[in-house]
DNA sequence: GCTATGTCATTC
DNA sequence: AATGACATAGCT
């Protein structure tokens, strides 16, 4: 005896309405056969019309009445019916069982909902009639008083095209009257697809690139790489990684495929995209931040249609639905923005190599710092390894010197600028070249605490201090609450309050007062708020209107600045001490990328680090800027200490309003993780307080999960997803899913 | 009472 | 988006 099935299904129709789903009967023979996230055809509407359907989820219970239920017709997954956007589909319930959301969730990431407000297709209702045949019926109109089609015939009589929100708009037409007029053969509806293009269209220049020798042989060697679907290139800045890239791309549009080149938002420059622009010409398609729903859709629109050959952007064009995917492209390959921080928390390098695997493409990781995990499976031979290492335009790596900031402090010199960095600041700036001071740290102030009492200043709905801004405020910044600086402590009344830590601003004023005679621009969160101030701010650095940038992460990143000739690192070990298991690598690689900056240009660049840890493995191996010293190191520190890539490891994110109750809940996870099959192949830790217990009011715990094997996780995953859905005390609890990479 | 038209809700 | 149900306006 079966039991009954039942699929929740959306509908075909990417409206908004892509968010309810709608129950249909699973026929017993297809109970077997069917999978979430598989395309079907069902009977829908009114008229039963086969409409494509996706499945989102498959359960033995239903809210519906059975009897007015249909039923599936049709499982399409492999057939000819299906599309390249249904391959996507195939993506996106991939990408629910390895990170863990709903369908809906996924489906809503890899497929653009249209918005409604703008029109994308252009309709127009053209005159089929001839003059006396029109002035005909025009009469017969007027005598049946058929108001509505004798004040569109008439339009038609003076103008024999009129767009279609003219005639809904001006005419007051509907629907159903154009449709009747269209049965008895009046007018036809044509409908001209028109598109909005993100950027300014530019004459294509002729623009061929040389590759040296070693790009030559890189290209061809990942062309006819047919071990590994994915090749990791691992070349230095500057090495000229782009023009082997392009040199893929235009391969593999000969061969009729298409390409995707994934760039991290923040380097996605005007210099970046102009170059490929040059080279491809209007065959290629940016998707970039600032676009709006409506416009990133009709990008994805002109890929399906084969208007374009190549989608660059960042992570969410991975998604573009080509139908012959040929290849993709992920450049900065190590860059944290590839890991989507909402459900379905999924990493581009991960959906990148499955979306090849299913549309049999090529993947092409590059970095100058890869990633851990990237380099760790090269070395595995799980992908091709290529390495670049000669800078292309001849210059030369910077001198690196490490100033020991103990030592500093010895000297009796307090200032966040050590002597050496002073010194060579002077020495750059009588040669007219210009400066970046980079200060590793995510904060742009510090906090606020009493001398006398110890009190530190805090948020009232987060677990953070509140950071001092500059003008009399106290910010949180996980949740944007704001108050005024206090002028004496709230909790004892001592006036002896004062701030902690250094952040941009203060060592503008700092820089400002030791170089009087120079111009100081600063980046940061309060300076470039306003609308392209970040974009504007680089700019003007570029044009030379400043001597020194201040700045944090953002200004190690994109722009190339040819008479930058000193970086200052400022607290080179701010980010090492973080309690993740990732802080070394993120240190090691935005050192090594802020020392890059440097001498960019025909001049000889020097870099100064200044550091409390000067021979911290992190910081050594970034001075000498060798990868591989760093990769050995902290390899070994992975092993040991058993983090990924070493082992999988996935964590558990609860939240909630309660903070017992949430323990509890999550203390219950951990039991029945005990009580699976699973248990054996798995170490448990937790639950423990997230190193942000609190924010917004919302309580924060996390478990952590390392295994030898993905499955084993995914499993456990799978199982408490299911016991979550069914269980009423998961309402008030919120858990999240993350696979660690 | 009949037809054309416009408005609105529904689609498992 | 597509369809049908329903109300209404103007006609014989």
């Amino acid at each position: 005896m079966q039991r009954k099935l039942y699929a929740n299904i959306i509908v075909d129709i990417s409206q908004e309405k892509l968010d309810r789903t709608f129950s249909y009967l699973v026929p017993d023979s297809m109970q077997k056969l069917i999978h979430i996230g598989d395309v079907v055809a069902i009977p829908f509407g009114k008229g039963n019309r086969l409409t494509k359907g996706y499945v989102v989820e498959l359960t033995g219970i239903t809210q519906y009445e059975e009897s007015k239920m249909k039923s599936i017709q049709e499982i399409l997954v492999g057939t000819e019916q299906t599309t390249g956007e249904d391959r996507l589909i195939t993506l996106a319930a991939w990408m629910r069982d390895t990170y863990g959301s709903t369908m809906i969730q996924a489906l809503k990431t890899v497929i653009p909902i249209k918005k409604k407000v703008k029109p994308k297709e252009k309709k127009t209702l053209v005159l089929l009639l001839s003059k006396d045949e029109t002035e005909e019926k025009l009469k017969f109109y007027e005598k049946k008083s058929q108001r509505a089609r004798y004040r569109l015939l008439k339009a038609l009589r003076e103008e024999k095209e009129i767009p279609y929100d003219l005639a809904t708009g001006k005419l007051n037409i509907t629907s159903a009257t154009v449709r009747g007029m269209e049965e008895q053969g009046i007018l036809k509806v044509e409908a001209v697809q028109v598109y909005r293009n993100p950027l300014h269209q530019r004459e294509q220049e002729d623009y061929t690139i040389r590759l040296n020798p070693e790009q030559q042989r890189i290209t061809d060697a990942i062309w006819q790489e047919e071990q590994c679907r994915v090749s990791l290139v691992f070349g230095v800045t500057g090495s000229g990684k782009t023009e082997v890239y392009m040199e893929l791309i235009a391969r593999t549009i000969e061969k009729g495929r298409q390409a995707i080149v994934l760039i991290p938002e923040i380097s996605l420059t005007y210099q970046t995209v102009m170059r490929f622009y040059r080279r491809f010409g209007d065959r290629i398609s940016i998707i970039h931040s600032r676009l709006s729903a409506g416009e990133k859709y009709d990008q994805f629109q002109r890929a399906k249609n084969g208007d374009i050959d190549i989608m660059i952007g960042p992570r969410s064009a991975l998604f573009t639905p080509f139908s012959r995917l040929g290849l993709i492209i992920i450049d900065e390959e190590h860059e944290s923005s590839y890991k989507s921080e909402t459900t379905p928390r999924y990493h581009a390098r991960e959906v990148a190599i499955e979306r090849a695997e299913l549309e049999d493409a090529k993947v092409v990781l590059g970095s100058a710092t890869p990633s851990l995990e990237a380099y760790y499976r090269a070395k595995k031979g799980e992908y091709a390894l290529y390495t670049l290492d000669k800078r292309a335009r001849s210059s030369s790596l910077p001198d690196v010197d490490v100033v020991d900031m103990r030592e500093e402090l010895k000297n009796g010199n307090r200032s966040v600028i050590s002597a050496k960095l002073r010194e060579e600041i002077q020495l750059k700036l009588d040669a007219g070249e210009q400066i970046m001071l980079f200060l590793n740290r995510r904060g742009y102030a510090g906090f606020l605490s009493c001398r006398a009492c110890g009190h530190v200043l805090m948020c009232p709905h987060c677990d953070v201090s509140l950071s001092v801004h500059n003008y009399g405020r106290m910010i949180c910044h996980y949740c944007g609450y704001e108050e005024k600086r206090p002028e004496v402590c709230p909790k004892c009344g001592s006036s002896f309050i004062s701030t902690f830590g250094i952040g941009t601003q203060q060592v503008e004023l700092v820089v400002k007062k030791m170089f009087p005679q120079s111009e100081v621009l600063r980046m940061d969160m309060d300076t470039t708020r306003a609308k392209d101030g970040h974009e504007k701010i680089l700019s003007a650095f570029q044009n030379q209107e400043a001597d020194i940038l201040i700045g944090t992460q953002m200004i190690v990143k994109g722009h190339d600045f040819p008479n930058v000739t000193l970086v200052g690192i400022l607290a080179a070990d701010l980010s090492l001490h973080a309690d993740d298991y990732k802080a070394g690598e993120r240190t090691f690689q935005l050192l090594t990328q802020a020392a890059g900056r440097a001498g960019r240009g025909e001049k000889k660049g020097n870099v100064v680090i200044q550091t409390y840890d000067p021979d911290h493995y992190c910081i050594t191996s970034a001075a000498k800027q060798d990868y591989l010293e760093f990769y050995g190191e902290e390899m070994s520190y992975r092993m040991l200490a058993g983090y990924p890539p070493a082992v999988y490891m996935m964590s558990l994110h609860g939240t909630g309003k309660d903070e017992q109750h949430l323990q509890m809940a999550m203390e219950y996870l951990v039991k029945m993780i005990q009580r699976m099959p699973e248990n054996q192949k798995v170490r448990i830790f937790g639950p423990v307080q997230e190193s942000i217990g609190k924010i917004q009011d919302e309580y924060r715990k996390v478990i952590y999960l390392k295994a030898e094997q993905l499955s084993v996780l995914t499993g456990i995953k799978n199982k408490l997803e299911k016991y979550m859905e069914l269980n009423e005390g998961y309402r008030t609890v919120m858990v999240q899913f993350d696979l660690n990479d």
